[in-house]
DNA sequence: GCAGAACCGGACCATCAGTCCGATTGCCTT
DNA sequence: AAGGCAATCGGACTGATGGTCCGGTTCTGC
């Protein structure tokens, strides 16, 4: 009974059109500059358009966040690959930390837009709930014992975007992600009694 | 020759009228309707002014956590306490990160203002710095092996503002200290070989 | 081909951080 | 005590931005 009428094609094209002037925005100019005017400019569409698609600032980049971490959740529950169910719950965490700290070297600008953006909305943004999901349920197999639901967002608080650039800022990617796993690895190593 | 002329009676006047006027918007009005020209008004003064005492709405921010956190960094340093030195550095930094839950508990509108005002300069920020520094150095007295400077900033991390509002929503905040102090001593536990 | 719903776009609004400068006031010297 | 000067004050002003609105246009089902 959704029933709802599919997106006109002129609606679709805008918004393909305003998430890619979007994600264009925030590579070239620096981060912060990408006020919605320009994004609207950008895209060649009028800035009704774009609260029309978005509703608002926050949702245009937690719509562009979504679509970048879209293969990764999709990823997630594949019987297939690194990330996918099959292999031992260990391993796919540090495979999908991995993957996170890939994502952030190649979307950092949008991770940090998108932060800044949603503001104290951050952790009720469906990507960030799926991700604290999947980290949480991961650790509860691993190490039944543990604080897993907070420790599942201390994990994830490494991907927090001012503190990747500030981490990552003489461009030793390498480093940060060795950092993560060692964290993760302090976490959940077996424990005495 | 620093010589710089004392500052003048009234503009100190003014100095504690705006940080105390903006304490009380932050506490009484939701943390983000805090604007400049509010707090002007509610410390009875010019806009002009608050702009010439603090540079910008960041400093604002900056120079009231500061000011609360001044006790704290204060103490650190101090021989007696739980916090001073000669005690152990693991009882140290215990007491350290009790303590910085204490103040989230009771400042937590002020420190999500902060970060949001001071954006990507969180890090750059003294206080921030002077808490990394402290812990960072604890940690590597108590596991000289660990990748202390990275474990600091994610044990702050717990600290962050809309983090500590969403995980203490219920109000459980033994809880929430419980799993800090928890996160700590994972990560230095001792380690085998 | 037609009618109306869905959509477009840019003018418009409110708000806010930050600037400026003439008027005021505290402080130091004589 | 008086005077002068520099520091300070304060509110009007600016530029930019997120968000709203509605007359006009365009797509789509019949």
């Amino acid at each position: 009974m959704t029933e709802v009428r599919a997106e006109r094609a002129d609606a679709a094209r805008n918004r393909r059109a305003i998430l890619r002037a979007t994600e264009e925005l925030l590579t070239t100019c620096g981060a912060e500059h990408v006020s919605l005017d320009r994004v609207a400019a950008a895209a060649g569409v009028g800035k009704g358009t774009v609260f029309r698609r978005f509703g608002s600032r926050t949702g245009l980049f937690q719509a562009l966040l979504a679509e970048r971490a879209a293969q990764l959740l999709h990823d997630i529950d594949q019987p297939g690959g690194p990330l996918g169910t099959g292999l031992p719950p260990y391993e796919r965490l540090m495979a999908f930390l991995d993957a996170l700290a890939d994502l952030s070297h190649r979307h950092l600008s949008l991770i940090a837009a998108h932060e800044r953006a949603c503001g104290e909305d951050k952790f009720g943004d469906p990507t960030y709930q799926g991700w604290h999901a999947h980290v949480r349920d991961l650790m509860r197999q691993i190490r039944p014992g543990l604080d897993a639901d907070f420790l599942a967002h201390m994990l994830l608080a490494a991907f927090y975007g001012e503190l990747v650039r500030q981490l990552t800022a003489d461009g030793d990617w390498p480093r940060y992600r060795r950092s993560v796993r060692g964290m993760a690895e302090l976490m959940l190593a077996p424990r005495d009694p």
